[in-house]
DNA sequence: AATGAATGAGGTTTCATTCAT
DNA sequence: TATGAATGAAACCTCATTCAT
């Protein structure tokens, strides 16, 4: 009398459920819960666990395939074939990040503001970016001498408050223009 | 078997619950529960609910407390006995602003980064104060024409993620450093 | 700084509480609670048991009241001047005590089908008086030979239930109708 | 130190929590809770909430338990085979009826007297019987023309009435003579 | 690999009643 | 006679996780 049960190249299974789990995220944002997952994806509760130990490890899952697909859409620049427009080239991604991190819609919260992003920090992927264009940028001499590392960190947090701003109704433009001033600002000699 | 009833003022009971509240969330951060509070205070659990609604609303006294306490502690300079070095008075004020936060603790985290920073935003009352001194400063001729208010919410993103890094570890003159170098280049003509 | 506090003769008081106690049962039905009660006759919620052990001693205080207010203003028939024609004087009786019900309002559910009515059963005042119309009738030869007491019980069961019938919006004439059917058919010989 | 778990059919398990909380409300009336249900079964409070959402739902499933069992027990009399003596069918089941409730003990009080009564009416499935009995009377020529629904409702008051007096330790006789003398006068032509 | 019933700690809130003042 | 702060048991419900099948 139960339904067929489905069985699945257990990666393809992990990726049902991942992918699921983000369309529902993108949804509803955090309060997702797995009930609504399993539901969505058709596979008992018990399945889940069968693929993440645990809801935190999903979110962590969510959030590496995010970068993922940001960093292939939006590879660093490289000087191999020709030189690099250093400040033009982090306007640009910069820009690229906010608008893609608004279009996360409510999976932006659930990753970067609700109680996960305290439990399971996210390994300051962004900031490692960051800091090695700084350092590009300065071997180029298109930036100033500054300490790489923490002015990554710190300007990475203004560039996230932009987005911020942006996806809670600020002007986009006046908010660009201020981050891109403080960008320059902060890197160019 | 009941305890002796401490009968007190209003007031003074609200003031005992927010502290209790406040010490024992500096030194366990979020995750401190009713239960505890009222455990630590002496009082019954109804009592606690005679003064605070919710949880939530709690939380929002400590931190009003918190913000009244800082403002007490390090008012805005003014102009009206002599002028100011604005660029230096935002330096010590951001020092100062570091550092108070970074000695809250757990009550850090349960009061910017728990849930309840997402479902009570906070009102914005440091990028305010933020967006005051940078206008005092351009009126003073100290600071660029830069649109205020969205560089005010950035630069305030990008000190708060010093507190975190300071919190977490990091080397704290290379921090304060790098965010001296973003507030100069971000507002000094 | 506190409001003056009105002393005032006992029972004038334990009035005051009843009368504000009745209003907003009437209006809001059960559910009312000793708060709600003490804002509106403006004093301390301590006051109130000191005239009213509990809230169930309330209740039963308003039922008496309510009771002897129909007793005064219908008061039994009585043959000491006349004879009287007891089928007619029931009936009548009967259809004032279910206006006098229905105009109760929300008191009607608070008293007769909160588990209050359940804990402090009514002492079938109700009862006591429909038994004597029944003997009294009997002996008048109006009423044929029931056992008084237990029919009595029963109907004003019924009697009742025709209240409850007309408060939930049965038809009033139709209801009335088979009401005075049931009493003639068990009581005319 | 976990109590194995016992895994059940849901219907299976649903049938448990019934029955021990008609069990425990026979036994102790209103004021039963939650608690005890599931302590008495052996599962967890979460478990309860899988089956019921709220206890009244539990009471409701309860209700509706009772008047399957009655309704199988007491068949309605049909005059398919021959005809019915409608008179002394409905005096046996008037007296089932009144049997069956008392018997019911304090689960009796807990269905008809509590605050649950007033919060989720019991849809007259026994006015809704008894108006079809004195129909079918009244088509068999045994029963007077009265107006059938509305007297099924006041006649079941007292039906019911006698239930709570012989529950109380009236007379249990005389309680049937006298509702006896009730059905048949408003009833028989 | 899959199921889904069962768990149980967690968290919120209410309100009649008591009692120190 | 009056106050109103304090009590604390009771009731409610949720949901991530476990585990027998």
């Amino acid at each position: 009398m139960t339904v067929q049960r489905r069985r699945l190249e257990p990666e393809a299974r992990r990726q049902e459920i991942l992918e699921a789990a983000e369309r529902l995220l993108r949804a509803h944002g955090p309060g997702v819960r797995i009930d609504e997952v399993v539901r969505e994806v058709g596979v008992a509760r018990g399945t889940f666990y069968l693929y993440f130990p645990t809801w935190d490890d999903l979110l962590e899952a969510v959030r590496a395939r995010l970068f993922e697909a940001f960093d292939h859409t939006y590879p660093l620049p490289s000087e191999v074939r020709r030189p690099v427009d250093w400040p033009a080239a982090l306007d640009w991604l910069v820009e690229a990040f906010v608008d893609f991190t608004v279009g996360l819609g409510g999976l932006h919260d659930a990753i970067f503001h609700s109680d996960f992003a305290q439990r399971r920090p996210s390994g300051d992927d962004a900031v490692v970016r960051l800091t090695a264009i700084i350092r590009a940028g300065q071997e180029a001499g298109s930036f100033a001498a500054v300490d790489a590392e923490p002015t990554a960190r710190l300007l990475f947090a203004a560039i996230h408050e932009a987005t911020d701003a942006v996806a809670a109704g600020a002007d986009r433009d006046r908010t660009f223009a201020a981050l891109r001033h403080i960008l320059r600002g902060s890197l160019c000699p």
